[in-house]
DNA sequence: TGTTCGCATTGATTCATATCAACTTCGAAG
DNA sequence: CTTCGAAGTTGATATGAATCAATGCGAACA
C-alpha cells in the first residue's frame, strides 16, 4: 500500500543518478508522486483533483525522517510547511530546566507547520519512521492564489487545530488525571477507527514519558491512570503494553466528566477553579 | 477618540428614524464607518486601503455587548465572525459540573471566531463593554476571494493564536502557579505597552476568578501567587487590587523559569514530568 | 451611617499528584 | 546463557496547590 512511496524514492533515485548531474535530492522535482501516495485521499490533498496534485508536487519535497529524529526545532527560521504522509511525530516544547509539554502528536494527513510566526514556536520528533512532504513557506502564498481548495482547506485545519488546541487547555487546566487519560484514549481511539481499519487493541506509537509530557503528568501517574481505567474495566492492556478500548462510551463519559446515572466516577472531591454554578 | 464610533451610531438611529421604516438595526448597512473607528490601525483593518475597508464594512454589522452578556455560546452554529474594536471579553470552556477554563482574552484588534468547526468550541462574554464588527461567516469566502490581504491576515492571525495556545499548553501542564502568574502578567504587561499608552498602574479587567480560570488555579492560589511576587518586589498591588509591573525582565525571567545567576528562584523542589534532560 | 454584598487576602488543613524507591519484563549485545 | 539498559508498574512518602474558614474592604443602597 505505501510501497508506491518507496518506489517512487528509488525513481527519484534512478532519476539522480540517470542524469549524472549534481542535483540535490531534495530540490527534485517529481510531478505524479501524489497518485501513489498513502495520503491521497486524506488531509489536504483529498480537496485536490488530479491535476491540481500535481502542481502541488511540483512545489513539494519528499521527506522521511527515523524514529526519534528532530526535524523541526523551535526557535528555528520557520521556512517550511510539512504535510505528513505516513508515521506519527510529537510536537513539543521544552522549558530551560528541562520540563516539556508536548502539544500535540500528528499523523498521515497533518499539516505541521502553522505555529509559527518568524520562527517555529515549537519542535517536532518523529516518534515512528515519517514521510511527508516539506513546502516552502514562500511558495504557500503563491499556491493559496491559485487553488483556493487548498487555501480553504488549510484555513479549516487551522481553525481545527484551534479547537483542538482549546480542548487541551480545558484538559490540562481542569481535569483529574483518570480525565485527561480517558480524555486521550477516547481522541486516539477516534482517531485510529477513522484513520486505519479498526482492528482492536492496537498499541499506541508513544511511550508512557511521552503521554505524560502530553498530558501534563508523570509517567507514573499515567501507568496509576492506565491501572485505574483498566480496573473499572473500561480499557484492557495487553502483555507488550498496547491499549485497547472495551467501553467506548464510558471512556468519553469519563473523559467529560458527564455521569450517566449509575456508576458516576465523578470526582468525590470538591470542584477546582472558581466554582462556576453550572448552567446545564 | 472613540466618540466618532459613538457618533456613528447615533447616526444609525437618526437613519432608522428618519426612514420610519421597520428596518432591524444589526442588519442597517453603514458605509464609511470604518474611517472613525479606534482599530481602524491595528489587527485587521490595518492591512486595508480605505476604499477596501469600505468594502469590507458593508458586509459587517456593528454590535455593542455590556460587561458580563454572552455573545458566543459553546455548540451554537458557528454563522459569524467578530472583530473587537474596543473592550476585553473572555472565551471559556465549561465542564458539566461547574469547572471551566478561560482559553483566553480578546480585545481591540482581535478576531474571534475562528476556533470552531461547524459549531463554536467556546463561549465568549464580556468582561467589559465590547464593541465590535459581526461578520458572516458565508461573506467571509468573498471576502478572500476579493482582498487577499485580509486572508493573509487572518491567516497570520490564526498562525499567531496557535503560537499563542501551545505557549498556554505548556505554562497549564508545566509551570508552577507562580510562573503561571508571572507569565500572564508579562503578557498582559507587553500587550497594554504595544496597544495604549503606557501609563503606570493599570488595573486589571479580570477578577481574580477570571485570572484563576486563566490559569488553571484557584482564586486563593492566585492571591498567594500575586503576593509572592509583591513580596519579591518585582509588582506592586494597589488598593484597588490593580497590578504595576515593577521589574519587567525579572518577571520574564519567572515566567520562563531562565535563572539569571544570582537569585534564582527555581523551583526548590525536583522537575515534574519525564525529566528530559535539558539541552540548552 | 449602618447593612449588605461582591471581591480579595491570608491562615489552617486536606488531598491529588509528584517524588523516591523497588521490582518486573523484554529485547539487544556480548 | 548472562548481562545490561530501556520501559513500565506499583508502593511509600513528600509537597504544591486545593479546600475550608475567617477577615478586610469598598461600593451600592436603604
Amino acid at each position: 500500500m505505501e510501497s508506491a512511496w518507496e518506489r517512487d524514492l528509488q525513481m527519484l533515485d534512478y532519476r539522480y543518478r540517470s542524469q549524472r548531474a549534481p542535483i540535490n535530492l531534495s530540490e527534485v522535482i517529481i510531478p505524479g508522486l501524489c497518485a501513489g501516495c498513502g495520503a491521497r485521499h486524506i488531509g489536504l490533498c483529498e480537496a485536490l483533483s488530479d491535476e491540481d496534485l500535481n502542481f502541488l508536487a511540483s512545489v513539494s519535497k519528499p521527506l522521511a525522517v527515523q524514529k526519534g529524529q528532530t526535524f523541526v526545532v523551535e526557535g528555528d527560521a520557520a521556512r517550511s510547511f510539512f504535510n505528513i504522509n505516513h508515521g506519527v511525530a510529537k510536537l513539543y516544547k521544552d522549558m530551560p530546566d528541562g520540563r516539556r509539554q508536548i502539544t500535540g502528536f500528528v499523523g498521515a494527513g497533518d499539516f505541521v507547520g502553522l505555529a509559527a510566526d518568524s520562527c517555529y514556536a515549537f519542535s517536532a520528533e518523529a516518534i515512528q519512521e515519517v514521510r511527508m512532504c516539506r513546502f516552502d513557506r514562500s511558495e504557500l502564498r503563491n499556491v493559496f492564489g491559485r487553488f483556493p481548495a487548498i487555501e480553504q482547506r488549510l484555513f479549516d485545519f487551522a481553525s481545527h487545530e484551534l479547537v483542538v488546541a482549546q480542548e487541551q487547555m480545558l484538559l490540562l487546566g481542569r481535569k483529574t488525571a483518570v480525565e485527561r487519560l480517558a480524555s486521550f484514549l477516547d481522541g486516539w481511539h477516534h482517531r485510529i477507527v477513522h484513520t486505519e481499519d479498526s482492528n482492536s487493541g492496537h498499541g499506541l506509537p508513544m511511550t508512557r514519558a511521552d503521554l505524560a509530557d502530553y498530558l501534563g503528568l508523570t509517567i507514573e501517574t499515567v501507568s496509576r491512570a492506565l491501572s485505574s481505567l483498566r480496573k473499572l474495566g473500561v480499557i484492557s492492556v495487553a502483555a507488550d503494553h498496547g491499549v485497547s478500548v472495551l467501553q467506548s462510551t464510558r471512556l468519553a463519559e469519563i473523559a467529560q466528566a458527564a455521569s450517566s446515572g449509575s456508576t458516576k466516577i465523578q470526582p468525590m472531591y470538591g470542584l477546582r477553579g472558581s466554582k462556576t454554578v453550572a448552567t446545564a
